[in-house]
DNA sequence: GGCTACAAAATTGTCAACAATCCCGGCGGG
DNA sequence: CCCGCCGGGATTGTTGACAATTTTGTAGCC
């Protein structure tokens, strides 16, 4: 769906785009921000015209909106657009982890039950922030066994427009405890080389995961 | 995923887009065919900066592939890349029927109904393309009635990289058989507001469109 | 004939200046 | 005091020219 992001890596057009795309998924431009061209220009020691490029890239990923002539914004996603998001997430997931099933190597699979041996212990000393590292880990491997090129860049471009309420996700006290689980059974799913439960299995876990997104509504409200 | 298409619709850029866009899935550009600036703007009489701006965002979209210094060229799908795609297509129209299905209203069970009928009518006097016209709508209303703004976007986006496989397709003889019941369960399914048989309903025909798809690969062979 | 080297043409990449538009003050009238 | 009505500054939109690159055509050589 998005064009490849190896076209040209390394040109001033590339950099700038990267560049600010990390910098928004830093969240060092919060959401409804304005992007001035002058200012960015500055930032990435990009012209104008790559910087220009650079936004109407993003606005393609969803991470930037452009209004004519008011200039470009961080683009806000509302709850409800988060949740949408989520499902489609589920669903492309889903097929991602049925096709891993298919396809697990048995180096692969030793890979997949040494993650799930590090987040078993990083959820029993508490350490949350190795537990996420780990579940991005264990996400991106699963893509990488299922080798689905078009689905691997609707997830990735999907999980970009998140990352604000991913973070406010991680926050959620006795989440790592729900979640520990129902990463368990996809491990397990995919190494018996399974698909139907691997798809099951990853549909439940994001199945929850807007559960607990929904669950922030309640508890942050609108901002 | 893909910005809003009604941010600016009218304007000179918006048309080039468009039209470009039009032209490409009507087949006037051949997957593979060179895009050169130059033609583009004398037929779509807009500026280059328009004309590169179309070429861009049609990037974004997957339909034109752009190449450093090497001009822009119609993306060439492969038949494994069609595959893929109707995959996601597969997963995410699922999730489309089984949310139509829970929010479809009395009208518009009606005019799904409708359409069935329409539908078995045009296969029993062997009118294909009024039956495939049907199919789209069909397709439509449905994502119309889910009222999902996420996952209607992405259906389009990849609808569209498939154009030329489509058309393969509709020409393969036997297909409407196929089909017409597969189409009759996804309406019952909706109809009856029962979410997971629309989305297995829907889930199986689209499975069957990938094998069609599969098929086409032994009768045409590689270009 | 086939191959390489080189020049010319075509095409795309980039820039900097100019035009159009919007936003935010102040100003005057009611 | 509130409201509409101008500026002026800031910001984005667009254009045309020029630079860099690729592609094409040609001549010379083996």
């Amino acid at each position: 769906m998005q064009p490849d992001r190896e076209k040209d890596r390394g040109t001033a057009a590339a950099q700038a785009r990267d560049g600010l795309r990390e910098a928004i998924l830093r969240g060092e431009y919060l959401p409804g921000e304005r992007l001035v061209e002058a200012q960015l220009i500055e930032r990435f020691a990009a012209s104008r015209f790559n910087v220009r490029a650079a936004l109407q890239d993003l606005a393609g990923e969803g991470l930037v909106q452009m209004e004519r002539n008011r200039g470009a914004h961080v683009r806000k996603v509302s709850l409800e657009e988060a949740v949408e998001i989520t499902e489609v997430r589920m669903v492309v997931e889903g097929l991602i982890a049925a096709r891993a099933a298919e396809r697990v190597g048995d180096e692969q699979a030793a890979e997949l039950d040494e993650i799930g041996r590090l987040m078993r212990a990083a959820v029993a000393e508490g350490e949350y922030r190795a537990y996420s590292d780990l579940n991005q880990r264990l996400h991106a491997l699963i893509r990488a066994i299922s080798a689905h090129g078009t689905a691997d860049r609707i997830v990735e471009t999907l999980r970009g427009q998140l990352v604000r309420h991913q973070f406010m996700l991680s926050l959620l006290p006795g989440r790592p405890q729900t979640s520990l689980p129902q990463h368990e059974r996809i491990i397990a799913a995919i190494r018996d080389r399974d698909p139907k439960a691997a798809e099951n299995a990853m549909r439940d876990h994001i199945a929850s995961v807007i559960e607990a997104l929904r669950s922030i509504d309640y508890l942050g409200g609108p901002a």
